[in-house]
DNA sequence: CGGTTCTTTGAGGACCATCAATACGCGTGG
DNA sequence: CCACGCGTATTGATGGTCCTCAAAGAACCG
C-alpha cells in the first residue's frame, strides 16, 4: 500500500531506475502533503530536511534580500526541488511557495543520502537531475546577462510557443507580476514591454498572447539553442 | 610515471577518494596542456569531449550572444570545469579562456562517465562537486537579481577582504573590465562605482583597494550568508 | 620609447524603476 | 444578480541608474 501512494513519482526520471528496495526505503519515511495556493512551504536559510517533488500543481522558487524579492523559477508536475541542498545537507538558498493547490511528496534528506550511497542507479539519476538543473540555471544566467528585458520577453514568448505545440495563440501560465520578476523586470515594465513587442508581431489580450508575425518576432528575439 | 604527472590533482576533492584503479583509468587517456595567456581553450556549443581541471594559472568562463559578451566566473588552481556538460554528454554552454599562463589537465569525458558508473566514491565526489557549483551559481543569480550594481561591487570587495585573510588592503585578482563584466556592469560604470563607494569607506589606487571603514561598507553592502 | 590595451572622466541618451492613479478581473456576500 | 472589495494590470509622469560614445590619461609590453 505504501508503494501505491507513491506510484506517480515512481515513473519520473529520478526514480525510474532505482531498485524496489531502494524505492521502498525512500518512500518509507516519505509523506504526501496537499498545500493550498499561495502557501510558503519552505524558507531560504532553513535546513534541507526533505527532498520535495511536485506531484501536481505549481510551485514557485523565489529569493529575498533586503526587502526585495525575485522569482527564480516555476515548477510543475514531477519536478524536484531542491536537490543540491538535500545532497550537501546545507540550508536552502531559495524559498518555495505554491501558486496553485498543489500535492507535494516529501522524502527525508537522510534517506535520499543513504540510498544515494547504496544504489548506483539512483546515484546516476541524481547526477543527471543535478546536471540538468545546473545547466538550466546557467542558461537562465546567460539570458539575464546577455539580453535586454525586451529580448528576454520575446524569447520567453517564443519558448511558450514551442512548449505549447507551436500554436500561435499562447496562454501565459503564470501571473504577469511573477513573470516580470522571473524576467528581471517590474510589472509596469513588462506591461510596456508587451506593447513594444507589437512592433515585432505580438498581440496581447489579458493572459492570451497572439503571435501575428512569427518571423518578425524570431528575427527580433534571436533565440539560441545554448540559452533557450 | 603516469600517476606522477597527475599527482597534483590526485589530492583535490574530486579525486581524493577514488580507488587507484579508477584514478589509473581516468589518467590513462588524460593529458596535460600548457596554455599561454588569453587563449580561448573551449568555445560554447562544442561537444564536451574532456573534463578540464585548472592545475595552476587562471581561467575565465564567459558566454556570448548577439555580439555581446559576459564573464560568468573565474577559476583558479584545482578547479574543474565544465563537469555538467561532460556528464550529460552535451555541448558546452560557456566558453573558456586563460587569463594567465595556465596548466590544464584534460580527461576524456568517456572515461569520466565510465568511472563514474563503476566507482561509487567517484560518483559521490562528482555529485558533491556538481552540487557545490550549482549552489554557487544560484548565489550568483541572487546577487544579480536582488542587488544593484553598487551593492554587488560592495559585496565583492567584502568577499575579497575575507578571502585575503581579513586584511584591509585588498588586491584585485582580475582586470577591472572583467570584474565589471562579472558584476554585470560596464567598465565605465565600475570605475564610477568605485568612486561612489568612497562615501562608504572604500579607497582605490589602481589594483589596490583600501577599506578605510569596514563597518560603513558592511552596513551599506549588507552581506548575506545565503548569497556571498 | 612607441604602440597597444586598459582605465578614467565627461556628456548625452536609453532604459528601467518608482510613484500615482485608473481600469480591469474575480470572488464574496448581500 | 448585483455591489463591493481586493488584488492585479495598465498607463502616464518623473527621476535615477546605467549604457554609449568620445577622448584623455595610465599602465603594460615588446
Amino acid at each position: 500500500m505504501v508503494p501505491q501512494r507513491f506510484e506517480i513519482i515512481r515513473g519520473t526520471p529520478l526514480f525510474a531506475d532505482v531498485s524496489d528496495e531502494s524505492f521502498e526505503i525512500l518512500t518509507r519515511g516519505a509523506y504526501i502533503q496537499n498545500f493550498p495556493p499561495n502557501m510558503e512551504m519552505i524558507t531560504e536559510g532553513e535546513p534541507a530536511d526533505f527532498l520535495h517533488i511536485v506531484e501536481n500543481g505549481c510551485v514557485e522558487l523565489f529569493c529575498q534580500w533586503s526587502g526585495r524579492e525575485s522569482s527564480i523559477t516555476t515548477l510543475y508536475h514531477n519536478s524536484t526541488f531542491i536537490l543540491a541542498a538535500t545532497i550537501k545537507n546545507r540550508p536552502y538558498l531559495m524559498s518555495a511557495r505554491t501558486l496553485q493547490k498543489s500535492r507535494v511528496v516529501m522524502i527525508p534528506s537522510e534517506d535520499v543520502r543513504s540510498v544515494f550511497g547504496a544504489d548506483p542507479d539512483f546515484a546516476i539519476a541524481i547526477v543527471d537531475e543535478l546536471s540538468r538543473c545546473y545547466r538550466a540555471t546557467i542558461r537562465n544566467m546567460k539570458n539575464l546577462k546577455l539580453r535586454t528585458s525586451l529580448e528576454r520577453l520575446g524569447n520567453y514568448i517564443l519558448k511558450l510557443h514551442r512548449r505549447q505545440g507551436n500554436t500561435l495563440t499562447i496562454e501565459l501560465p503564470i501571473e504577469k507580476r511573477r513573470l516580470a520578476s522571473y524576467l528581471g523586470m517590474t510589472p509596469e515594465n513588462l506591461s510596456r514591454g508587451l506593447n513594444s513587442l507589437k512592433a515585432h508581431g505580438v498581440e496581447v489580450q489579458g493572459q492570451q498572447i497572439l503571435i501575428e508575425d512569427l518571423e518578425a518576432l524570431t528575427k527580433f528575439a534571436k533565440p539560441d539553442y545554448l540559452i533557450d
